[in-house]
DNA sequence: TACTATACGGAACTATGGTTCCGTTTGTCA
DNA sequence: TGACAAACGGAACCATAGTTCCGTATAGTA
């Protein structure tokens, strides 16, 4: 039974996927722009991704296990409230450093949709953690709830990210901050 | 000096530009679907409109026109405040009604950047009274301005228009509207 | 060092979708 | 009701960008 090796990668092989990775972050779209970036061709791209959308789902992963890792510090956090207000600011701030990739995932299709859900549901669970913890402690309004955040969150992503005004981002963070601790109004 | 003619059109081209104009709005993208939804010929969505983005442009332009007549009448409005927040509201809704568009947009490529700047900035100077009105009245905080608050709601729009789930509309204007409300914190 | 599985490079191919062109049709007007 | 400018339809064309394929190069190993 062959499937059981554990496959080591050739010592080049595993450079090269390090370097693709390293420069579809950094690049707009066409995979032959990431190959000459990465500094290899296209056939090799392609051995490594067997598609576009696996290398790009590839990097969003990556980031998105960052996020969960960052997520799940904050829940040990004595103040629950500022733990959720930490992750929001540093999602934001993140985005708007790293505009190019946010949008082109926004261009390349909401691929947000189609993604990789396990990756995306652990996300959300972790962060749901935050948010009820937050809600708990009386921090947060009691009725919003997970995907509002998570939409919020997307969208003041999206946006920060394109339009170029990263000293908005400050008080961006700040109006989603307090309009999370509001206490809700009837109208 | 022929420039002067009214070039009046013909009747036929008139209301095939109108039938290409609403087929656009409801379909994503491809050319020859619009043609086809339209009830068209190709060579006549180009006789209307010489390229695809202008098509999308005129779209586009009909809707901020929408948005800005609505914005001026909100001016007038006897409570600044509420008249900002309807404004918001109003605008999220649409975005969730509409959401195909917007996400069309969205991935036909950050046109929000390139398009026809005149009537952005129309339209931004419009909401930019309600704003300064809003705040005059001590309704909105004072260190959000244009930018941050437009930032805010192309954001919102794009994410409530992207993933479809409209039973948080209200819930997103409403934070959003209590953040704007709140008092700046020092944090 | 020789051998081979692994990996590489990039030309060629394909699919998608915008745009052009031109022969045909039709509204308008005398 | 001609006559003709205006408008139409859609096949053909072109560009872009993703993907395949296969001959060549090389890391790893005996």
């Amino acid at each position: 039974m062959p499937g059981l090796r554990p496959r080591v990668p050739r010592a080049d092989a595993a450079r090269n996927q390090v370097k693709i990775l390293q420069a579809a972050e950094e690049v707009a779209v066409p995979i032959d722009e990431v190959a000459r970036r990465a500094g290899v061709g296209i056939g090799t791209v392609y051995r490594h991704f067997p598609t576009k959308e696996a290398l790009f789902e590839a990097i969003v992963v990556a980031r998105l296990e960052g996020l969960i890792e960052r997520a799940r510090g904050l829940c040990t956090a004595a103040d629950p409230g500022e733990a959720l207000f930490a992750f929001v600011s540093d999602l934001i701030t993140l985005a708007v450093e790293k505009r190019d990739i946010i949008d082109e995932l926004v261009r390349a299709g909401v691929h947000t949709a189609e993604l990789d859900a396990p990756i995306k549901e652990k996300l959300n669970a972790q962060v749901e953690v935050l948010l009820h913890r937050a809600q708990a402690a009386g921090a947060v309004r009691q009725d919003v709830n997970i995907v509002d955040l998570t939409t919020l969150l997307m969208g003041t992503c999206m946006a920060a990210g394109q339009q170029g005004h990263p000293e908005c981002t400050g008080r961006l963070v700040g109006v989603i901050c307090d309009g999370l601790r509001a206490v809700p109004r009837s109208n």
